[in-house]
DNA sequence: TGTACATCAGTGAACGCGCGTTCACTGATGTAC
DNA sequence: TGTACATCAGTGAACGCGCGTTCACTGATGTAC
């Protein structure tokens, strides 16, 4: 109906960020084109408008998803690198708390985009495992600082990977038996948490 | 077209393993009734005489493939129990290398189905809950016996929860990642297979 | 600065398609007599 | 043992529905003169 540039673009960025919270909720199969456009207050006919097909927004929302949550990591551990072992404990523990509630739609992408990404078009593949990646290499380098001078560019890596992977399968198992048992998945995050109460390298 | 009893039953069962199958392939939601059926070797029509809904069948796909995963880790730990440790390091491998290919149908129900179980209805919700639930109370019994008399349960129901969630992370890590970076995705699951070398508690 | 017109974000109806489910029908099975 | 009939697994067409996508249309925006 006629509207500045400026507030288009405002409003493509706005269907983004619903997008980003409503797929990591409900899944990218799970939310329609016409009910995502009117959860972002737009009817469904202007969808094609800023994006090229769905998959293409899905990638846009993944990467948009994983741009926020890394840098939400970069500044929990900057903001005072002396204790950021502490800031790291801290940021674990809030990702679990975050993410373990199916309604949660702050939940971490790695966790709750994993399985739409393998189903998903070639554009949103590729934006997850940039994301993925972008997650490890700041991971990593955390790591390697706490290590100091005795980081072994390896074994940092690894401890990263193995963080990442400890806490996608906790979210992951969480959230498949929240439904059907929430006594044991209140026990798996629980466990969780326990299993990083100082995940400090030696 | 006039079936004996004892035909219409495992024709039945066929359903089932094939549901079992290819869920875990593609999931609950990328495979269709009629496609399904039509797999088995049947028209969809006679879906119904056998399921009273979609959700139901893939219920009992659930059920199915945790029981076959529980009893094939049950055979692998009671194989030797003196070298049960050895079994189930062998356990694991075997299904990390079984379960990292996408096209894998014989892929751990823990990782593949923990996302449908998620969306799907009650009783796969239900199905997914309790398939866990045997998974860790074998893996805990294993941890048990390794530790002999100074077993502690809380601490042995807390290895296997983080055993299971580490096996669960690096399978769904590495299929979102696979199709976008395939060289990452192996990086995963290498890591993973270092990360159990030895999972025998002190 | 004022006017004429092309652009294009947003609207709302429509499209084709595949889905889960239902249905009338079939004929061999298996029971009742 | 033989006949009549109800059962029910399997068939294939059809249903209603929601999906992703397309389209003709609108009118304020923003440019050309």
């Amino acid at each position: 109906m006629g509207v500045p540039k400026e507030q288009a673009q405002r409003n493509r960025q706005a269907i983004i960020d619903t997008a980003s919270r409503v797929f990591r909720e409900r899944g990218v199969d799970g939310v329609g084109v016409a009910d995502l456009m009117k959860e972002a207050g737009f009817t469904h006919g202007g969808f094609y408008n800023h994006f090229k097909s769905k998959d293409a927004l899905a990638a846009e929302a993944c990467a948009s998803a994983f741009s926020e949550g890394a840098a939400l990591l970069k500044t929990a551990i900057e903001a005072d690198p002396a204790s950021s072992t502490d800031a790291l404990r801290h940021f674990v523990t809030s990702y679990l708390d975050a993410s373990h509630h199916q309604a949660s739609a702050a939940g971490c992408p790695s966790a709750t985009l994993a399985v739409d990404a393998a189903r998903q078009g070639q554009q949103m593949q590729a934006a997850y495992a940039q994301g993925i990646e972008i997650f490890l290499q700041a991971m990593t380098a955390h790591f390697a600082a706490v290590a100091g001078q005795a980081a072994d560019p390896l074994r940092n890596r690894q401890q990263a990977i193995d963080m990442l992977a400890t806490l996608v399968g906790t979210v992951t198992l969480a959230r498949g038996v929240g439904q059907g048992d929430p006594r044991l998945a209140e026990e798996i995050i629980a466990s969780g948490r326990t299993h990083f109460p100082a995940p400090s390298p030696e």
